[in-house]
DNA sequence: CTAGGGTTAG
């Protein structure tokens, strides 16, 4: 054996020591000089080995390979123990002991060593693991890299170390070099925003000498998140080269933050601009379209996904949401089809689908999907859940509601959540179980919240209860005192017992706190796809006087075979005479007779309403599906119904 | 060998 080489004492190159003399007199290359020849059959070797190390599946494989390195002379070479650890932490051995003994064995660790050491900490969450072996890292003389920096960053912002994050940043200036590396920089504003101090990142990115996209678009994408789309905005006009990810985070931020004209107008920009389209900026734009609920979107953003490269068929993420989409849309069909055209499904689509079923009042489908889904791999989670109990709700199911209830937990491992309790309330509610509600919020293990509260207060509104619509209305007042619906809500109760002296109480309230009713309003796409909105009372739209004409029509032809006005919903103190005239103009009723007048005979009329639907217009529409017949679909801001020969899909149950 | 974007419920 003999010595040829040169001990590597910088730590930043790979320590290969030895090369025998066996192997090189096997070698005849004798023009070329000897530590060439060396150096070639040990990368040669290396990279051998490399690809071994790729293919490996298993512990055996990986000693087998540990083995072959410590017989040869790549005994001490970091490089390929560093890959070998990094093999093992990605085949999700922890790092001790085994990689940590490779580790322990290497006479002059370099920076790539202690890095997939560090990641392996990481991984496990092991932070002060982590941060000794970069204090080794730095006392032993060898100087960190950027990705050692970017990981820890990443570290201490999933687990929201601020403090850490500060030291490291520390660090990043007292090396020297670092606070100037993009890659460094980058990752530390993004600790920042991650730990919820968004301003510190901002003055990162301020101060940076030089900035890349990426640092652009951490931010602009931090103040979408925390709903500031102007600041969002301001940042994303002053970027200059815009790449997909950057007009994708304006996408999804307005679809976030419920502005979905908005996100649609800034996706048209995107595609004139020429930039290409994926399917995370596809999901956003979906989302807004499900927002918006009108089907001409919903065709068009199927036809972009259906047009995208990725495959003519959806891929898993495209098709959930699009099955989302439709059912918001009023076409669970459509999201079947599209449920049922897809290779491979997660948790997303059946949930969706489930939810689907569930808003459109067919809980039996949701019940067989739910069942289908079980035989799967697919794991229910807590959204599908939610998903099956509001089936249960809207079509009035108590008992399966109670045995999916339990099973949850007993089953499936998952504790039910404040909104799972929702859905019990709400299904209880309904079916006119006021007091069990009442008793379930009493007593139910977690703290509630508005929601369940609130689904409290909307039972009692359709069982007129108003003693447990006063005991839920105040616990909501003070969980969400700037919440206008909870007042409008129990003001409806009181009214419809003729409490009148409660209803202007509730009303002084709502003066006294400055809040002011949303008006109603609702809204109609006509056959061109044009989209028309009527507030109650409208007479502003072009042919109103058809529109009225129309309305008294129908309500002539439906008194005639026994209609009579609900006037209990409304919530006035007024004589018959002036209640029957604000039932007249509720916005659907205006909305129905456009659609009446607009659409041919015989076609499908969908309606959008902006709050819930009220009793009086649901049997106006239930009648007009009948005499006018009609397809009629509304999505109030529960859920759908669906008009069909008189009879409405939720069962006159909402 | 590292930095940025995502779907269901509420």
């Amino acid at each position: 054996m003999v010595t040829l080489s040169r001990k590597f004492s910088t730590a930043t190159s790979d320590s290969l020591t030895y090369i025998s003399h066996k192997q090189f007199s096997q070698n005849p290359q004798k023009s070329t000089p000897f530590y060439q020849i060396q150096q070639q059959q040990l990368e040669h070797l290396k990279s051998r080995i490399v690809t071994t190390l790729d293919g490996c599946k298993n512990l055996t494989q990986i000693k087998q390979v540990h083995a072959r390195i410590l017989l040869s002379d790549l005994e001490q070479s970091c490089y390929v123990l560093a890959k070998l650890i990094r093999t093992l932490i990605k085949l999700n051995f922890p790092v001790d002991p085994y990689p940590r003994s490779i580790f322990n064995r290497v006479k002059y660790p370099n920076p790539f060593l202690y890095n997939a050491l560090i990641r392996g900490y990481l991984i496990e969450e092991r932070l002060n693991e982590s941060i000794e072996l970069y204090s080794l890292m730095r006392k032993g003389g060898a100087g960190p890299l950027s990705f050692t920096f970017t990981a820890l960053f990443k570290a201490c912002g999933a687990k929201m170390n601020m403090s850490l994050g500060r030291q490291i940043h520390g660090q990043t200036i007292l090396v020297g070099g670092f606070d100037e590396d993009l890659h460094v920089v980058n990752s530390m504003i993004d600790m920042y925003i991650k730990c919820g101090f968004l301003e510190f990142g901002r003055k990162v990115f301020d101060e940076m000498p030089k900035r890349d996209v990426i640092s652009w678009t951490e931010l602009i994408s931090a103040y979408a998140k925390t709903g500031n789309m102007e600041s969002a905005g301001e940042l994303f006009d002053g970027l200059p080269v815009k790449d997909m990810v950057a007009w994708t985070v304006m996408v999804s931020g307005f679809a976030q933050n419920a502005k979905p004209r908005e996100a649609i107008m800034v996706f048209e920009k995107m595609q004139e601009s020429g930039v290409e389209t994926d399917e995370i900026t596809l999901l956003g734009v979906i989302s807004a379209c499900a927002q918006l609920g009108a089907a001409k979107y919903a065709d068009w953003i199927r036809e972009v996904a259906e047009k995208s490269e990725f495959g003519g068929k959806h891929s898993v993420v495209v098709g959930s949401a699009l099955i989302d989409m439709y059912s918001k849309c009023g076409s669970v069909g459509d999201a079947y089809r599209v449920f049922q055209g897809m290779k491979e499904r997660n948790v997303y689509s059946y949930s969706s689908m489930i939810l689907g079923f569930a808003m459109h009042g067919r809980a039996h489908d949701a019940m067989k999907l739910f069942d289908e889904m079980v035989t799967t791999e697919i794991k229910p989670n807590r959204v599908t859940f939610i998903g099956v109990l509001t089936a249960c709700s809207h079509a009035g199911m108590v008992e399966q509601g109670w045995q999916i209830f339990e099973l949850m937990e007993k089953c499936y491992g998952i504790k039910p959540s404040a909104d799972h309790y929702t859905c019990m309330v709400d299904l209880l509610g309904r079916a006119g179980r006021l007091q069990e509600a009442h008793e379930l919020v009493k007593t139910m293990p977690i703290e509630p919240h508005g929601g369940v509260w609130g689904a409290l207060l909307g039972a009692c509104r359709i069982h007129k209860s108003p003693d447990i619509a006063a005991i839920a209305a105040n616990h909501l007042f003070e969980l969400e005192p700037y919440c206008i619906g909870n007042y409008v809500l129990l003001a409806n109760v009181y009214a419809s017992c003729g409490r009148w002296s409660d209803v202007s109480t509730v009303r002084k309230l709502m003066r006294a706190r400055g809040l002011r009713k949303n008006p109603a309003f609702s809204w109609i796409e006509s056959e061109k796809g044009m989209v028309h909105e009527f507030f109650s009372g409208d007479m502003t739209h072009p042919r109103s006087g058809e529109i009225k004409q129309a309305l008294e029509d129908l309500l002539e032809r439906l008194e005639a075979k026994g209609y009579q006005p609900h006037l209990s919903s409304v919530p006035y103190d007024v004589n018959d005479e002036d209640k029957r005239r604000i039932l007249m103009i509720h916005s659907e009723k205006l909305a129905l007779a456009f659609g009446l007048i607009s659409t041919l005979p015989g076609s499908e009329i969908r309606i959008v309403k902006n709050v819930r639907i009220c009793e009086d217009c649901h049997s106006v529409i239930c009648g007009a599906s009948q005499i006018m017949g009609r397809e009629i679909v509304v999505r109030d801001i529960m859920r759908f119904h669906h008009f069909h020969d008189g009879i409405c899909s939720c069962g006159n149950f909402w």
